[in-house]
DNA sequence: CTGAAAGCGCTTACAG
DNA sequence: CTGAAAGCGCTTACAG
């Protein structure tokens, strides 16, 4: 006589989990192996992985215990082929600081530590007229997840209409509203400028400089603007003639110092539009036999690792950039689930106050 | 009455490409329209891509007439799911400086840009005791090409070892022999240490001293080694007590040198083992009183952009670290194409004379 | 030198 | 809630 034995969850659980273990040794499983040992289609295990609500949840538990026992993870190649996209996410940048790039790329590991996306690298040049087609290129063919965009790419209009007509999301950092909330990281560059004028302010400085940087980026616009404002709401006002325009670079920050130097009435204080440009600036108030912040104070912005390292120490503006490439990369996966955002994400600057400011010389 | 016509190769070869353009609008060609188009099996198609000899030079020809005309680029997922390998580069490293990695990347992307390759970042903790076990699992899962170890993971054989069990190649970039030709850049520390020596005795120092790096790196044994032997080729010898350990950090490099300037006989020249400490040095110096290269000489090693950012500009060795990864990247492929090299690709760092090295006070 | 069949490890409609 | 069949775009033996 046979008798119908109907097991419990937890027996049949701990069945499946043995069998698991049996099958051990046999190399790296497949959805195959998991599906035959759990005695389901793959289909059905194909929906656990992909968090498919379509699962008797007893079905799903004893699936997992299996993908668990065997420490088993689909093949990304297998699943880009069969969904036309793949687990690669793109950092598309430009950006010509290491530093920037380095801590970018940093952010967005952390976020996707635990996912099954790999961070890969698209370095461009916005004056070579074949980057956008050669990123095409690289879209079609390797049908990335998704897409980051630091400055200035990210300030590409086109570049992000192109995306969009080959159906990859990406998510945009810039110092303007370019874009829809759920693509953009927004950095508010104007503030962190302000925060330079008033600190310059209250310490008594009058006469007070900026060197900006190139007109073709956006966030030159915003820390001039934001400085601007400030300064007027304290009762300064930005003199043209004490306004140069620098390119970002430690040269160009050293050349524009020197011009300043020479003006009919020396600045008392400065503010650079990035740390490489305040870094050029230190340079040039030096070779003038002239001491730092006794003489001239100076702000940079960015707090590249360089702003702790020189001497005396610089007081500049920081920007989270780690926290920024984390919260693009945690935008991107939002995305993709689908997830609707009314609210844009955004970061302020703050000043840091080292050594490189002081009341000027006839307050201190 | 039909008449057999047997077309010339340049006819058969027009055909075949304008039958290629009648075919563009109808999206991204697959193996199976480049077959078609060219009445070959797809077999063919996939010996032509992976350039195979067993295709008759014709037939080559033509295939690759309408790869080029359609723009067709195999897709590089289902490329890697038959061949149970994908088109990823892993770059994986430990290394604290952004300005190394920065380079490296470059060079590496230098020598993949016309490739199908993928550089993907893989930023490990060599203190994080499960890193050899979460890499395990990343090859597992991506079958990466190959990967590519700059200092310090490159020093790491047990890992090297785990990577050949799995069937991985890798490159490593170190200042010691410590694999096989074929899997090894090779840098001469010692020799980029030693031109630095022969600088300074040049210039008349025989008081000096050296921050060296932390005897867990290779390179700080190796620059260190380098420097004691060209001083004493130059008959001066290192003075163990001005001999320092440093972290290869800016602060390290600052109490290093506090120490220095509080020893019984001032140096009159220092070699820091790299930028970072010799940044450190000025500092100290500095806030001591004292001038640079005035009263002391200071050597960094490795180059960053800080050392012309300084004031005055670093006198320190540089490595080609772009030219080392882009030498890397091209091992590896020449390694899967199965060349076996006997003689070693290496690298010798040279001395960039700046402003902060100088005769001593007592010879100016 | 060339091709038909099978397979890499997944997912997508479709049917139940 | 579940499964059998077909397909993603390539390559690998195998046969000729």
């Amino acid at each position: 006589m046979t008798q119908e034995i109907k097991p419990d969850h937890a027996t049949e659980l701990a069945a499946a989990v043995e069998a698991a273990a049996e099958f051990r040794q046999h190399g790296r499983a497949t959805i195959n192996d998991i599906a035959r040992i759990a005695k389901v289609s793959k289909k059905t295990v194909s929906r656990v992985i992909n968090d498919s609500p379509l699962v008797k949840p007893r079905t799903r538990e004893i699936v997992k215990a299996i993908i668990a026992e065997l420490g088993y993870a689909p093949d990304p190649q297998a699943r880009a082929l069969a969904l036309r996209r793949s687990f690669l996410v793109g950092l598309v940048y430009d950006n010509p600081s290491p530093q920037y790039v380095v801590n970018m790329q940093r952010g967005i590991l952390d976020a996707l530590e635990e996912t099954d996306f790999q961070l890969v690298l698209r370095p461009v040049s916005r004056t070579d007229d074949h980057y956008p087609g050669r990123l095409r290129q690289f879209i079609q063919q390797h049908k990335p997840f998704g897409l980051i965009l630091p400055p200035s790419v990210s300030e590409d209009d086109a570049l992000c209409e192109m995306f969009r007509a080959n159906d990859v999301d990406y998510v945009r950092i810039a110092s303007g509203m370019l874009d829809e909330p759920g693509r953009m990281i927004l950095t508010h560059d104007s503030e962190g400028a302000a925060q330079a004028a008033r600190h310059l302010c209250a310490l008594g400085h009058e006469h007070i400089a900026h060197i900006h940087g190139p007109e073709s980026f956006r966030s030159a616009h915003e820390r001039r603007g934001g400085f601007q404002r400030a300064l007027e709401e304290a009762g300064r006002a930005l003199d043209p003639g004490l306004t140069v325009e620098g390119g970002y670079t430690f040269d160009s920050g050293l050349q524009a110092m020197e011009r300043l130097l020479y003006a009919k009435r020396r600045p008392t204080a400065v503010f650079a539009g990035n740390d490489e440009m305040a870094t050029g600036a230190y340079v040039a108030v030096r070779k003038a036999g002239l001491r730092i912040p006794d003489d001239v104070s100076i702000v940079g912005f960015d707090d590249t690792p360089i702003a702790g390292r020189l001497w005396p120490a610089l007081t500049t503006v920081r920007l989270p950039i780690r926290e920024m490439g984390r919260a693009a990369a945690a935008l991107l996966l939002e995305q993709a689930a689908g997830v609707e955002r009314e609210e844009v994400i955004s970061f302020t600057p703050e000043i840091v106050v080292r050594e490189s400011t002081a009341a000027p010389a006839g307050r201190a």
